[in-house]
DNA sequence: CATGAATGAGCCTTCATTCAT
DNA sequence: TATGAATGAAGGCTCATTCAT
């Protein structure tokens, strides 16, 4: 009679994070435009009304949805950053930990193939994650790499091209388990693809000599 | 009676092709949902009318693009697939220059991007493309790795995980391309990407004492 | 259990007041339709729930507005037609002075402008504002001057056109203020149009010979 | 089989005409946020979609109503100006006569209503009104009333307010129309008021001994 | 009494699709 | 074949009204 669930949830402060979070699953599984305001409403269990009590607009649901699921991983690129600056070996290994920790805890990935199918047609969006996650993650991994040359642990090339080479694996990793895992293919194991690469990252760049 | 003027009369059997064409820059323009059928009509060259003279749907017409743009790939999967299996440097290094042509010549990139995005909205198109594109090449890959540590080339390891690493990177440049450049962010060179890439990983995977 | 601190809280009997009071302002500057309760309430210093407490319905907020403005202005008819029924330049020049103070000291204007923009969706409205005021206006006006043509002050004509001919300019220049002055227009001295037009009316409707 | 009405009329010219038509009864019915687009375009015999190949949005329509209304009655105004002006009593009857035509063939009344009970809404088709109409056609009266005083056939006072005193019956009459005969006033005969109401006024505002 | 979060019906607007020409 | 006017089903958004607190 008092507790359970209340018809009227009366719940102000929680009701946008509800939302967010319905509206990540609607929108990473139909898209944006094919999203509909009944359904992301019935999955927060809320009508469509209560919806534009927090929100003004769908767009702006969708921007809450895409720049919200930064800020864990700003915390991800930071700890890259300020990771003890020794042997590249170590802040990798350091860095993949927190990374995969990441994959498997979050709803980066959908929120990675959303922010790649709307970057045209929000624009400011594919900015966002841009300079403040994607650029800065690989720059920081560009400047210890770059760091490592100059120790001569790494062989000569293109450390922003060798930053790349280090996480695309993992970007396509989980744009494989959004995209072709759904229609039957095989997945990765991700914390193995990792490990697995970073070996053969860090063989293939070392200076003969100079293995780790 | 007579036809009148003729001249610029296309034939039935280029609009198809033409209405492909427009759609395909549409659809990797705004998506599926956001694509008009007026706008592709337009960009045709034709009426809204006539471009149901040719299609159904709206959504074949977005099938016959995605799949369309599977048949050239298709070819370099091939490719791949028959180069001779001798060393793997050769046959990566060959592949690569394959791959590279067809990645600056056609919109693949543009198309991959469709596929990401409106995978979970057209299952059967991400399935097409996984298993006769995407794992076509992946298994390749994989057999050609599998032999080449069976030849005692390459250390061990997954061979599958080491085929994922060594396409990930373009891909990742391609959808970056896509992304992130229109949005004012530094591209990649793609064949720069590649050479090293291909060098690195080479250089990683290779058992001590059998560097190439 | 106490009350607390009652120093401001309104009575009971002042909010229906109140909340007509704030409706009328609404209303006379959207419209009914446009007119929204959550401004109405806001500008009568309540929540949109208190509202409902006094009113069943919107509409009944607009009957009560349009109503209540009758009753300061049947006092004006009722004195208009209680007056002496002595020479007409008399009765008109008081009744001249009695309604300019309506119109300057109440929102009449506002309110007959609601009344004519929404008649068709309020007929009841506008009937009662036909049958107790406008057409009671109007008769005693007309009686007296058919009663001053009875007397031979004033020339043979329609005595209900002539009526309207007198309250016409009054009610032009009232809407006139609500239509045209915030639009940049030229207003009009209400008290100098009443006086210049009565001297006309009388000078032309008297009969030669027979002037005031 | 082959005439009759069309069930796809092809009508692309007469079309905004129609919609216009259908619109003005509908918005002088209801006022313009409780105008339907669905009442509209039955009435106007289309579909709703086919309204929106004419009009942008509803706003357009309402604008089209009231601006389309202005034309025919800008020509009342010029030939009111451009009449003889000769004495002011040939003048008032000769436009009174063109008048009296515009009200009779045209729902200028309906209109005029419309731009009274949505000027707050849309001043800029009020001040359209008062610039392009409402106003050209009372400086007109005004000037010649000033000129009429100049050569000593009317008594002094502010012209101005003479040429409202002469205008204001019509447009009540017109109004009374509008909002009152629908619930059971008696109406006013158009031609009879106007003729007694200039009848009265010339006289009101003649000079002592210069009658006409 | 009072609040204001929540509801849900309704409307404007869009757009894939159809069809008379 | 080709056109493009027309249709009609949705969907985003608003807002009068309700109700748990």
């Amino acid at each position: 009679m008092d507790g359970g669930e209340p018809k009227f949830r009366r719940r102000k402060d929680e009701r946008p994070a509800e939302i967010v979070e319905a509206a990540l699953a609607v929108f990473a599984e139909k898209g944006f435009a094919a999203a509909k305001l009944d359904e992301i409403a019935r999955r927060a269990g809320m009508s469509k009304g209560a919806v534009y009590l927090y929100f003004e607009t769908k767009e702006e649901i969708f921007r809450a949805v895409v720049v919200r699921a930064i800020a864990p991983n700003v915390a991800a690129v930071k700890a890259m950053i300020s990771t003890h600056p020794g042997p590249l070996p170590d802040l990798l290994r350091g860095v993949a930990r927190h990374v995969a920790g990441v994959i498997e805890t979050t709803p980066i990935g959908a929120v990675l193939k959303m922010v790649v199918g709307e970057a045209r047609n929000f624009p400011e969006l594919a900015r966002v994650w841009h300079d403040e996650l994607v650029a800065q993650a690989l720059g920081a991994l560009t400047d210890a790499i770059a760091g490592a040359q100059a120790r001569g642990e790494v062989r000569p090339g293109d450390p922003r091209a060798y930053a790349l080479q280090l996480i695309s694996p993992i970007l396509v990793a989980v744009l494989w388990r959004e995209t072709f895992v759904p229609v039957g293919a095989q997945g990765f194991d991700v914390r193995a693809l990792m490990a697995q690469h970073i070996d053969t990252i860090l063989h293939g760049m070392a200076l003969e000599g100079a293995r780790s």
